[in-house]
DNA sequence: CAGAATCCGTTTAGATACTG
DNA sequence: CAGTATCTAAACGGATTCTG
């Protein structure tokens, strides 16, 4: 952590949804382990992921688009189906990120415990 | 990913601030990042991140303490001192941040011309 | 089906000023 | 020094409605 990586972390010019560890909003990791398996269509994306709103899954879907983790194929007509799919750069993210899942699911007790005793202490 | 981890990411109950990947607000890898080295004093951890406001690290700064991955400790009198420091829990996880940052560090101009292209299609 | 548009209440971010 | 308090502006989140 001490060398600065490209982009620095600490730099101004890092812009915050390419920030490491930060990815966008609280739906991109979850949208990414749902098409690790293959394309999948925009409703079909909507079952694992029971809360999330239309608004808020186009959102997420547009910004990974955007940065290239995602593709997005679209055969037009009646009814219209889309389907989205990661890019090999967005596949290549599927490592990493499968290393912090590995890491919160070794500590979250650790955490919750600890949240509970911060809060107990307040009261 | 197929399998599900605890807390599952799918989970409701998998509150936000522990899902993997999102560790809170955007100043929290920084804030882990400045004390790797060592105990840090609250202005101290103010330099490298130049723009974070008091509010802002108090808030990223009592998150981590609340969830056991930063200890702090104070000795009163004038002026105050007070000093926040990694826990085992907090330093745990460098290493998973690490490889997400090494990721970044590799897949960051791939992201940024992905967005440009994209920009530029829309106009 | 795959979204876009709208409304709206809640957080959040930032700047500024102040205190034990 | 290490924050807290206050205010404002912007972003977010959810629900609902509409359309090609």
């Amino acid at each position: 952590m001490r060398e600065p990586l490209p982009p620095d972390m600490f730099d101004e010019l890092c812009p915050s949804d390419l920030a490491p560890i930060r990815f966008g909003d609280k739906w991109v990791p979850l949208v990414i382990a749902c098409l690790e398996d293959g394309p999948r269509r925009f409703s079909e994306l909507r079952v694992p992921l029971r809360r999330v709103t239309p608004k808020a899954l186009t959102k997420s879907l547009r910004g990974l688009e955007r940065h290239g983790l995602v593709r997005r194929t679209s055969q037009p007509g009646t009814p219209p189906r889309v389907e989205y799919e990661l890019t090999p750069l967005g596949r290549s993210m599927l490592e990493p990120m499968k290393v912090v899942c590995a890491w919160a699911g070794e500590h979250w007790e650790e955490m919750l415990d600890a949240r509970e005793a911060y809060d107990q202490k307040l009261r």
